[in-house]
DNA sequence: CTCATCTACAACCATTTGGTTGTAGATTAG
DNA sequence: CTAATCTACAACCAAATGGTTGTAGATGAG
């Protein structure tokens, strides 16, 4: 029913990207190095195409960039896309703590475009 | 497929209940001020069914608790359990300015069991 | 050149998600 | 008591998720 262009929101992308434990253990190794899909297939109990698919959906959130190399494609971690993940929810914390009542602010950064 | 208790570790919980806006803006509401059920209701444009559900998935992720008063039952938002969140994508952070390579600790935290 | 490897992508399938409507139980108002 | 309100929950449905297998195109190794 989400007529929607594809998947919604920044933070619709990056949430959802986050809430699978297969795809936030790819996001932790490839902060450490970065590895191609290949590789990266080889550490979980799974086929290399539902390893592509969860980095497709990291690749969609903006979390992970692929950069070819050769004949692999490197997958590598964008940190200031998880940063900003992190800041939204420090300014849920914020808004607890100080109970301000601008909350279109928070509101603002939470849509489409950011 | 999954023959799982119930839709996976906490961190699968908390990060798919913030992968929707109609979630996120009703922490932001109850964070304020908590609200009733159907007065949460009123302010999207779906029905009530849709908001208990949404409210029932913030629930499972511990990200809100109900209380009843009279005939009303006043969603508040446990703030505690969104510090754990921040708290994990800043462990991802640390992980990557640190280049740490205890990855283990960030890992075990993200585990079902607390 | 030939072959093995890495990747991409389509087709398919079971389950989950996010919405609906409808029914029914508590609780308050009058 | 009766009626209106708030909530819960079941049944249903379309679409998205998360997995599979199979096919095919690039690229590197020998």
């Amino acid at each position: 029913m989400v007529v929607d262009e594809l998947g919604g929101t920044e933070a619709d992308r990056i949430f959802h990207a986050l809430a699978d434990a297969t795809r936030r253990d790819i996001i932790a190794r490839v902060i450490r190095q970065e590895q191609s899909v290949s590789a990266l297939a080889r550490l979980y109990p799974m086929s290399l195409a539902a390893v592509q698919k969860h980095v497709a959906v990291l690749e969609r959130a903006a979390l992970v960039t692929k950069e070819r190399h050769g004949r692999e494609q490197r997958v590598r971690a964008d940190l200031t896309v998880l940063r900003r993940a992190t800041r939204l929810l420090d300014a849920y914390e914020q808004l607890w703590r100080h109970r301000t009542h601008s909350i279109e602010q928070i509101l603002a950064e939470d849509q489409e475009g950011h």
